[in-house]
DNA sequence: ATGGTAGGCGCCCTA
C-alpha cells in the first residue's frame, strides 16, 4: 500500500497536478492539508473518475482543509475539533490493517512567545492536544498512522541551519519538545528517518520567497509520516518527491510516500 | 536586520 501526505495549498489550483502525482507515483491513498475550499467546492467528481472513489474531507472557506483519497475503502470516517475549533485540522479513517490521522498543524505565526502571539500558543495547545487525544483513546500496539503537515522540524538535519532557525517558529526548541512528547507517548516510529538517516539532511518544504529553491536549497522538514510499533515492520520504501517543487505552480511543499508491505 | 512570494478573497489575511 503507497500513502501519500502533502500540503497542497490549494485543491482546486492544483487538481490536475493531484491527478497527475497519484498516477505518476501509484499512490493508493494521499492525504492533503490546506485544500483551503468549503466541501460544496471540492472538485470531488475529478477525483472520483481518476479511480479515487473513497474521499473523506473537511474544509472551509479560505484557510486549512484536509482530506484523505483513496482508492481502497475505508470505514470510521471521523471530523475532530481541536484547541475548541471547528477549523479543518485533523480527520481520520480506518482501514482493514490499521488507522489513518491526517492533520495540519497550525503554522504558528511569526513570534516563538505564547504570551504575546496568540498563533503560537495556538500551535503549542494544538500538539499538546493531539499527544493527549492519542493516549487517552489508542494503545501504542494498536496499528495506527498519523500523517501531515506538522509544521515542526524537529531535528538539527530537517532544517538547513540548525543554528540559523533556532528562533524561527517551526524549529524552536519547546515546539521541539512539544513535539518530541507526542512522539513518546505512543512510542512513534519517525518513517521519513526510518530509511533517511539522521545526520543527513531532508526537507519537504521550501518557501516561495527563494529565487532558485533547488540552489539555496534553504528547506524544512516539516511533513511527517509517523507509525505505531505494530506498522513498523511493514515499513518497505520512502520516497520525497523532490520534482514536484518544480512543476508550474508548485506547492511550496512536495509529497512524501511510504509504502507498507501489509 | 530586512524582505522576499503565493493563494484566497475582496483592498488584507495566512502561510
Amino acid at each position: 500500500m503507497r500513502i501519500a501526505t502533502w500540503n497542497i495549498n490549494s485543491v482546486r489550483l492544483r487538481a490536475p497536478l493531484l491527478l497527475d502525482i497519484m498516477a505518476e507515483a501509484n499512490l493508493d491513498v494521499i492525504c492533503l492539508q490546506e485544500t483551503k475550499t468549503p466541501d460544496e467546492h471540492f472538485p470531488l467528481d475529478a477525483i472520483k473518475s481518476a479511480g479515487y472513489p473513497h474521499i473523506h474531507f473537511n474544509g472551509m472557506k479560505s484557510y486549512n482543509g484536509v482530506a484523505i483519497i483513496s482508492r481502497v475503502a475505508f470505514t470510521d470516517e471521523s471530523i475532530y475539533e481541536r484547541v475548541g475549533k471547528q477549523d479543518c485540522r485533523h480527520i481520520s479513517v480506518k482501514f482493514p490493517e490499521f488507522e489513518l490521522h491526517n492533520i495540519y498543524i497550525p503554522a504558528g505565526g511569526d513570534e516563538p512567545d505564547r504570551d504575546i502571539n496568540e498563533k503560537f500558543a495556538h500551535k503549542l495547545d494544538f500538539v499538546d492536544e493531539m499527544t493527549g487525544f492519542f493516549e487517552s483513546n489508542h494503545s501504542s500496539d494498536s496499528p495506527l498512522m498519523v500523517v501531515g503537515d506538522f509544521n515542526i522540524a524537529p531535528q538539527e538535519h530537517d532544517v538547513w541551519s540548525h543554528k540559523q532557525l533556532l528562533k524561527i517558529v517551526s524549529h524552536t526548541p519547546i515546539e521541539v519538545e512539544k513535539l518530541s512528547n507526542m512522539q513518546a507517548s505512543l512510542d512513534w516510529v519517525d518513517a521519513s528517518r526510518h530509511f533517511v538517516p539522521e545526520d543527513e539532511k531532508c526537507y519537504s518544504w521550501w518557501s516561495y520567497r527563494n529565487r532558485d529553491w533547488r540552489k539555496s536549497n534553504r528547506g524544512r522538514r516539516l511533513d511527517h509520516i509517523w507509525v505505531t510499533q505494530a506498522l513498523k515492520p511493514a515499513l518497505s520504501k520512502h520516497d520525497i518527491l523532490l520534482d514536484v517543487r518544480d512543476r508550474e505552480k508548485p506547492s511550496d511543499h512536495v509529497p512524501v510516500i511510504i509504502e507498507l508491505n501489509l
